[in-house]
DNA sequence: GGGCAGGTCCGCA
DNA sequence: TGCGGACCTGCC
């Protein structure tokens, strides 16, 4: 890969596992948008950007070289051989070839933990368009306004300072509902500094997942993409219902509980399970395999 | 209109 | 420990 410096952006060239849709629709971020182009502007880090991919290209808008280093290569996550992780699950079994063939350019982005933290809790229960509108709003009304772009206006995620004096009742924004109370709960307990959230990272999987679970309404998933998505940790295995669908579909028993399927994974998957829920992931929703006939 | 959605919490055996 | 039911809310 290549990197150019042009006229308000930079410009990848010849970048390996990279697809557009496939990273950012995999369901792993909630704050980037597709354009009539076929180009995703997205916030992150309190900036926007636009990302458009053409041949093996990739165009990166709004940003120069210097933040492009500072940010955006780990955010995503360019020093990574995706080719490596993705020949080792793929060599597994049919079904890991087939899922990674099938998201061959998905890449995880590195997330800040606290906007992670919080869209994960908004996730529980939920559905997509509805959590992406829940953090909209909580991102319009306390985050910092960015500026405009194409038109449009762009907000930071909020701090968690500008949340952890809220009534409950200032955030019944749509998509929000029960779990309200939940988010300014985790604002409380970071601002007043019980929980480390950006120190969580330095711990083992397993000490960050009893942490990340003191959050009210953090339980085993959440706290799986939280690491995962967030705090590089590889092993972490997120079962939601598309993953329990998809692995009852191919490797464990109908009915197998989430205890044994995270046991399964982390036997099969090791220190790339993340990884490979990811792929199982976008394989499953995409293709709706294992889902119920109304 | 009841059921469901990237789960978690709570109460009960 | 492990299980079933409740839960905001919008959309089918």
């Amino acid at each position: 890969m290549k990197i150019c410096e042009m006229k308000n952006g930079i410009a990848l060239e010849n970048v390996k596992d990279f697809e557009l849709p496939h990273i950012f629709e995999c369901g792993q971020c909630f704050r980037w948008n597709k354009e009539e182009d076929g180009s995703y502007t997205g916030v992150a880090f309190g900036k926007v950007i636009n990302l458009k991919k053409e041949g093996n290209n990739v165009f990166i808008d709004n940003t120069y070289y210097d933040e492009f280093i500072d940010i955006w290569y780990d955010y995503f996550d360019l020093k990574r051989d995706y080719g490596i992780i993705k020949k080792q699950l793929a060599n597994l079994d049919e079904t890991m070839a087939a899922s990674v063939k099938f998201g061959h350019g998905i890449r995880i982005l590195k997330q800040d933990e606290w906007e992670t933290l919080i869209s994960f809790i908004i996730s529980a229960n939920n559905r997509i368009p509805m959590i992406k509108k829940a953090i909209e709003a909580l991102s319009i009304n306390y985050g910092d306004y960015i500026g405009e772009y194409r038109g449009s206006k762009y907000y930071s995620f909020p701090k968690p300072e500008a949340l952890y004096n809220l009534d409950v009742g200032n955030i019944q924004f749509s998509g929000i509902g029960f779990r309200g109370k939940y988010i300014i709960s985790a604002a409380k307990l970071v601002t007043q500094g019980e929980i480390d959230i950006y120190g969580l990272k330095n711990l083992s999987t397993e000490e960050a997942r009893i942490k990340l679970m003191k959050f009210p309404g953090v339980g085993p998933k959440v706290s799986d993409c939280i690491m995962f998505f967030s705090m590089d940790k590889d092993d972490a295995f997120p079962i939601d219902i598309w993953v329990k669908r998809v692995m009852e579909y191919f490797y464990v028993p109908e009915g197998t509980s989430l205890k044994k399927i995270q046991g399964f994974a982390q036997s099969k998957f090791g220190n790339i399970a993340g990884f490979a829920q990811q792929y199982l992931f976008y394989y499953a929703r995409e293709l709706k395999i294992g889902r119920k006939k109304r």
